[in-house]
DNA sequence: GTGAAGGGTCAACACGCGTAGAGTGAGGTG
DNA sequence: CACCTCACTCTACGCGTGTTGACCCTTCAC
């Protein structure tokens, strides 16, 4: 048994990196009113107290635990044509990446009931990803048409992997893109007059 | 000023009522969690005990209160050419009518969040709904197009009503309805092989 | 070695919550 | 009028919460 002494710096991220993955997982399952800060410093085998003295208040933990980690570039770089498969990518994949879901599980889960969370959800996620596809959109009325994708999206995500609706919840990424990708293709052409 | 006296039954079936109504809008508006007894009892004009008097607890209130009143006919009923414009027509007005939104929204916001409302979510609405839209569809995979079919049903929902996602919030019913229907008519459609 | 520094812990406070039980007073009944 | 019933209120309990300040004890600098 190799008992290393570790620098104080390099414990200290450790356990603040312990209780932010603790945090993420605790607010990813129970949401923020039912996680409380004694299960967080539990579940990262810390005392309550220190988590206070790193974070400074449950708000802020959640702040910084909930996260929605965007790379823009494969939507803002796609073509209109692959737009939808870019998005659908973007979103399945995220949910699958075990270093990122938690964090975005923790704010989607959130979206509808914590008020900053909702803020989030609606001004640095949804409208920003909404402005780079309505600019890949041709035809009127393209930003109105941005938001129902992803409102198309963001449906998707909660009823697959929130509310685990089956079959939906149990299908496979690909079944899922393929039927999908039409749908939000509907989106993307420019619409009946 | 007419001090009528009225019967005590209806006297009690009223305060019932405006317990619920204020219960209603309460959890639609700030969530289960954060909604308290006492700011019912205040919203409602009554002591805090009589709200466990008549609900017996939190939990039954709110069981009580949100519910999503169903009228599935108008989708069952529908061919399946008029099927996506029957859905968006039913999701909507739920939505402007004064009388059930209340209880539709306490039970769409929670339902990330609290277990029960979830549960409620997921088996007596959605899945009651898909397997209604799944009957009406040909092809193949009917069942998990017709989860797909709720998923965007329920994305619209909250994105429109509570995340209020912008320019998709102040549009107008007819704009969405017109937008929206090509989009479930993908999944109405019989996939491509 | 010795003092300072700081990550980590312990115990406790103050508050708001859901809930329970005794009490009150107006409506119903003879 | 006398009695009962029952909708309603008052008060308080017990608990769990976020948060705090005093206290250890290992690590570093000299």
């Amino acid at each position: 048994m190799t008992t290393d002494i570790v620098p104080r710096e390099e414990r200290r991220r450790r356990s603040e990196a312990a209780i932010l993955d603790a945090a993420r997982e605790q607010f990813a399952e129970a949401g923020f009113e039912r996680t409380t800060i004694r299960s967080v410093a539990a579940r990262a085998g810390v005392d309550p107290a220190l988590v206070m003295q790193h974070y400074g208040s449950k708000e802020k933990l959640f702040a910084a635990a909930a996260r929605w980690t965007s790379d823009h570039q494969r939507i803002l770089t796609a073509t209109s044509d692959k737009l939808a498969a870019a998005a659908l990518e973007d979103l399945l994949s995220k949910f699958e990446d075990p270093a990122d879901r938690d964090a975005a599980v923790a704010l989607l889960r959130n979206c509808l009931t914590h008020p900053s969370a909702t803020a989030v959800m609606r001004d640095e996620v949804m409208c920003e990803r909404a402005a780079a596809v309505a600019q890949a959109l041709e035809g009127p009325e393209a930003e109105l048409r941005a938001s129902l994708f992803g409102a198309c999206m963001i449906g998707l995500g909660m009823a697959r992997y929130l509310i685990e609706l089956e079959p939906l919840a149990s299908a496979s990424r690909e079944d899922v893109q393929r039927l999908m990708e039409p749908v939000l293709q509907a989106l993307v052409r420019p619409p009946p007059a």
